[in-house]
DNA sequence: TTGACAATAAAACAATTGTTTTATACAAAC
DNA sequence: GTTTGTATAAAACAATTGTTTTATTGTCAA
């Protein structure tokens, strides 16, 4: 079944690659059902058969889009992350916060390809496939012990374990949000995800995952 | 085309409360374009031609569950967490905090009526369709006021606009992730959304919204 | 009773779906 | 030069899609 493999190496991976492309535009901006085998490879340029010939059918190529081109790209985030917070010198929660707010909304991709990054990933958290434990497995859950690591040296030895998982995804729940719901937030706001707005958002996100409302508060009676 | 109206009373509306039930928990479960037409008429029981005759057609069907079931529900969670509020005695953050999220974890619906709610929301954030704009205007946009308007009588006056959008935001985000992700949070705390799991989520929110991270934090160098 | 009409049912519709088959071009290996 | 195998292409496939059409009920008003 799988043995069309790449052994000879003449003008290859032409439209394998203008596939798994297009492929992830799709499926990140519409959804694996709403796409059609048809739309990829009328957007791909190529023949219809050319999806079941290179990755079996279409479920294998939405996998695919995830094994190489997703994870990689989450594994350049994580990297991006840990490398800001060694350059940001001092180990604090407010550098892990920046450092991760930063690689998430800022990273090492341009604008588009971070949505995709998203848009995917979002869709894989809210109706999990195939797909979410190769995710959970090669990214997620490594970045998560990196930051569990980090965060576990910054805040103090007798915090329980559970409280700084939901720290965790409390600050994750904040650079994900910002991403997944950007419609939403730019519907209230009445600001384009530029690069200032989203400075002003990384900046908001340390200063809250630090002090909360809390530092800003003030009591009333009813 | 809508002139099939019904005039007499008799034997009414049995299907189409049927249909709208099973349409909303499949679409919910799947999303809109993984569920068919016979799909939903083979769970409501009824014929093929039901859908068509009482909604007509497929996607008017997936407004009308937004129309009829989701908005009285955002409604309902709205009320509850305008009378927990009022309840609570004192207006503090916290308590707006707290409030917030019992009505969105803890509110007065089953829990799997609450699952269905947060994965019709969760799919017009990440990919808007025709609903989000009824959404917007009829829940998201007077729940956001009435959380404003809360937050401004508790937080500085100076405050500036925008901060104090964000910090909505930033609860917001904790409230929806903490239900979006489920399985993600399930998988790495090893906890069911139990009873017991969600009040911990509660006050795990209230905490983090008040103080962060800044209560607990210590520095150290790299 | 008759006519009108809402509701259901069964069948057919055209279009689109993912996939398979068959054929063709072209390069490298023997 | 023949063979082998990869890549692309065109056509056909069976199945499913949303929707429409046609028939058949049962109920109310005339």
């Amino acid at each position: 079944m799988d043995n069309h493999r790449k052994l000879s190496n003449v003008n290859n991976d032409h439209t394998k690659e203008r596939i798994l492309d297009k492929a992830e535009a799709l499926f990140a901006l519409k959804g694996y059902d709403a796409v059609s085998v048809r739309e990829i490879t009328g957007a791909a340029n190529c023949n219809l058969a050319a999806v079941n010939y290179h990755f079996g059918n279409k479920k294998n190529l939405y996998l695919e889009v995830f094994r190489s081109r997703w994870l990689p790209r989450a594994d350049s985030i994580k990297k991006c992350f840990q490398e800001s917070l060694k350059a940001s010198g001092s180990l604090t929660s407010s550098a892990v916060v920046q450092s991760l707010a930063r690689a998430f909304l800022e990273g090492p991709f341009s604008e588009e390809e971070r949505k995709r990054h998203h848009q995917l990933i979002s869709s894989e958290l809210a109706k999990p496939t195939e797909a979410f434990k190769m995710i959970t497995d090669q990214a997620l859950r490594p970045m998560f012990d990196s930051l569990f690591k980090d965060l576990q040296r910054v805040l103090p030895d007798d915090i329980e374990k559970e409280k700084l998982v939901l720290n965790i995804f409390s600050v994750l729940a904040m650079v994900l949000y910002f991403n997944f719901a950007r419609k939403l937030i730019s519907s209230f706001t009445g600001c384009d995800y530029d690069t200032d707005f989203k400075r002003r958002l990384v900046d908001h996100i340390v200063e809250f995952s630090i002090n909360g409302l809390g530092a800003e508060s003030k009591e009333t009676r009813i």
